[in-house]
DNA sequence: TCAAATTTAATGTATAGACAAAAAATCGAA
DNA sequence: TTCGATTTTTTGTCTATACATTAAATTTGA
């Protein structure tokens, strides 16, 4: 292990352990060199990257000081659902229900999104050995992703195929509870009024808007988890 | 704005903005170094800096390349429910339901939180202008935060109260949607089977354990937000 | 011809030193 | 005393250089 990181780690265990506490004082630079017998810049580049992971703050003259916990933000590991429906060795499809190329309505929403364009509209089924596990009802920019129009969607879900042809994007998830209605409720199989995980999200390559997407998942087959800890900050 | 940090952006825009597509291969160092007129030292920490943010990935003799988008982790902002609620102009309570110092339960989770010693098990309701928002059902190890014991709960939240108390933390949330029933639909206010959102979280601070709360929100009144791409890789 | 050994191109780590910038601490004068 | 200027401490950035490490590319040898 290089030494820089040996430092690091030396630190940032010590934070999470409790032995030092937010608002504490680490040694100086100096101090530092001389305790683990390396140069500055060696010392410096493992400080760093602490801060960046947001476990220390640094301030001129006064020194570097155990960061107050700012639990705000965790990682959210957004699943990747046939694999993880694979990975209970489950099976897992997508059956698209259907597929339209329109011009927007006059929701802002779908406004933006189509940018002066056309929208490519797609419902679909996320089944799970057979059975539905969620609903998906997309819009896609035609302007953004003209390749979308003759793409082949039967097999891959749309939200797969995107990331394997878009080439980055920003993305924004809103994730509430609803009651499954109507239409939606028909095609998961339940009652009206069961709950789901309501996950929405926009999509965007720099300005330009990519997707929309909302999806319902049965509340008692799908959860999603998030962490907060030193393997979130690990990147 | 400092030379590394530049040349870090110059290279975060062009991926970002679909210029640079994963895959592509970036100069070498010794081409940066000519093209910024710099030292390698500065190179390397800039592109050092990508490499943390999962934005490109080096190989020794290969190069550097371009990262494919790998989606499975976002960064969550949790809300400060109080903050959150102020901001709008409401009036923002938590109302404690019980307090009550136990013996964990045969529950594995409860023997584990407990770590041999008692549970603090706290019920309370979380209040917008006078209606109820959210429940929460928490216990806390009396072994781990025995401040807590006989702390005065009853203006803070305990999840403020913790956060202010308790140095530094590793979560779990898991994330999924129910049905508010029996007991919890009345504290509420709502007919059972109304659809919440529910957020569990479990703390360690190290290998030990500090707090297991579960919370409902109302579906309709609550939602959470999570971003990806340059805002989120900021920090 | 194919596999093993060698070369080489690129990144990874580290050093020692220099100057810049910020802010706490000290000192001086009204 | 108190405000303002000066000093000092600590971090921030950068350079030039050295050697280590890895894996792709090339050469060598049976």
């Amino acid at each position: 292990m290089p030494l820089h990181e040996r430092i690091r780690s030396d630190f940032e265990g010590r934070i999470l352990g409790g032995e030092l506490a937010p608002g504490d004082r680490l040694p100086i630079e100096q101090e530092l060199m001389q305790e683990y017998g390396c140069s500055r810049m060696t010392v410096n580049k493992a400080l760093s990257a602490l801060v960046a992971a947001g476990l220390i703050d640094r301030r001129k003259r006064a020194g570097t000081f155990v960061a107050r916990p700012k639990v705000h933000s965790m990682v959210l590991d957004v699943p990747d659902i046939a694999a993880q429906v694979r990975e209970r060795g489950q099976d897992y499809a997508f059956r698209p229900l259907k597929r339209r190329v329109r011009p927007p309505g006059e929701d802002e929403e779908e406004v933006l999104l189509a940018g002066g364009g056309a929208l490519v509209h797609i419902d679909g089924l996320h089944l799970v050995d057979g059975a539905p596990l969620g609903v998906e009802f997309r819009l896609v920019s035609a302007l953004a992703v003209p390749e979308i129009v003759g793409a082949d969607l039967d097999a891959v879900p749309p939200g797969t195929w995107l990331l394997q042809h878009v080439p980055w994007t920003e993305a924004e998830t809103r994730i509430s509870a609803v009651a499954a209605l109507g239409e939606e409720a028909e095609w998961l199989g339940v009652a009206a009024g069961t709950p789901c995980l309501c996950v929405e999200r926009r999509t965007w390559r720099g300005a330009e808007r990519i997707t929309y997407v909302r999806q319902l998942f049965l509340g008692d087959a799908y959860d999603m988890v998030a962490r907060f800890g030193p393997g979130a900050s690990g990147r």
